[in-house]
DNA sequence: CGGCCCCTTGAGCTGGTTCAAGAGATGTGG
DNA sequence: CCACATCTCTTGAACCAGCTCAAGGGGCCG
């Protein structure tokens, strides 16, 4: 897997062989930073362009009290961040989760390539508005679900994301999350979420442990989770 | 005020004199529609552009247990929707909220005018880019405020908002959402809404009552809220 | 004038939090 | 390679923010 990023452009058809060998072209030989490293921080100004290659990090804002949202999570073939080239300020921070291959295209070659290729323009917004979906299904989870039906949501994407790219088996998936870090992304405390991990646990429909998910009954667990996938984007239009 | 939205650009001198004639030429007369009626839903394929140019919309999705959760305000100026014309399928509906002029410019004519002209894909994508961060703020909100706090970070959100596009007094707005909608919103029952609403009426901090906010308190509301406008990415970069 | 929303308030309930404590895992330095 | 420190997971008990259910009042529109 030499450019998860590319990798999953190609895999949705949304970019032209062409311009997905210019854009690996452009990426930098990919660097590899430790868990819980900030790549960036709220308040910083423009820089390189980030992709995931390997490992988790996620996006995410700290409050005034010391508690932390996190907003979203980013694993291999995710970038962060796009908003750099066009807005002027981070308005959250980004971190790794665990030890992470990350690529970083330099601003000012991004936005040539953005001048040249306006493929990649759009493949990148594509990018965009998905991420953007799944930032709305989050709002919905947290407005209107209850702690089992959100943890279960939660589950459902991150197993299909990983499927779509690859790093999933059937029922299996490496998930290196702790509670904790489930807790923040789901407005729970680790608290909580450990007794509802434990009562899927107990009804047999999935695990979470050492690292690694197991979901032994998916249809029941996407039924609690009224998991619908359509805000993933999966299928659409070939790169006009 | 002929056109919000391009109103809305000009006045963050994210466009140049020129793209805002091109654009505003290239959008119809507006339409007027009644509140509560659908503008786009969930499902549907890609469509024309809209453009609130007078009254409340919201962008919102309904859950299988017919319960709503609104995503997003849209005020004049804001626009919905870029992703018709890059994704092939909505994931979320938008309806009127009040009696609103809108306007839609075909699909056809929005991707002519994205092709010619560089300044105005800039432009809309900063204008992207900043509602994902409201949306972002949004996330925070429900996983880490209590409801008060919430409530109080909604109407400073709304405020400043209207204020930025000229439609908010010193002090004083007219905000026709109902304690039904502020709950959808914001993941509250009605019932709670209007008890917090009592709660910051009685503190003499501010009044929602009538369709109009009063806010007799702005520091204090602002100190509740844990407010911080900088996702609203007002100060920026004059497009390239 | 009548019907339908919307707002308001009360009373009781509950899902999720808080606080606490111990056991297991993981990593680090000597 | 072991010892110790630190982080994570787990479980229990009490509490409380926000929900549910219920009922009455007010304003707007047909």
């Amino acid at each position: 897997m030499a450019n998860a990023f590319i990798d999953k452009l190609r895999g949705f058809q949304f970019i032209s062989a062409d311009d997905a060998r210019v854009l690996e072209a452009a990426c930098p030989p990919a660097r590899t930073f430790p868990a819980r490293h900030d790549l960036i921080r709220e308040g910083d100004k423009p820089g390189p362009l980030f992709l995931v290659l390997d490992g988790w990090a996620c996006r995410y804002k700290l409050l005034h009290d010391g508690t932390r949202q996190i907003l979203a999570f980013l694993m291999p073939g995710d970038f962060c961040d796009m908003h750099m080239s066009i807005l002027n300020e981070m308005d959250h921070s980004i971190a790794t989760l665990t030890t992470a291959r990350v690529s970083m295209i330099p601003r000012v070659q991004l936005d040539a390539l953005l001048d040249a290729r306006p493929g990649i323009v759009r493949a990148f917004w594509w990018v965009q508005l998905v991420d953007e979906g799944t930032l709305r299904a989050q709002i919905v989870s947290m407005g209107r679900r209850r702690s089992i039906e959100r943890v279960a949501h939660l589950m459902c994407e991150l197993y299909i994301r990983m499927r779509n790219i690859g790093i999933a088996d059937h029922d299996r998936a490496d998930l290196p999350l702790t509670q904790i870090v489930l807790g923040d992304a789901l407005g729970l405390t680790p608290v909580h979420v450990n007794r509802v991990l434990g009562r899927l646990r107990t009804l047999g429909i999935m695990e979470l442990s050492g690292g690694v998910l197991t979901i032994s009954d998916p249809p029941r667990l996407a039924l609690i989770a009224g998991f619908d996938d359509n805000y993933l984007h999966r299928r659409l239009r070939i790169a006009a």
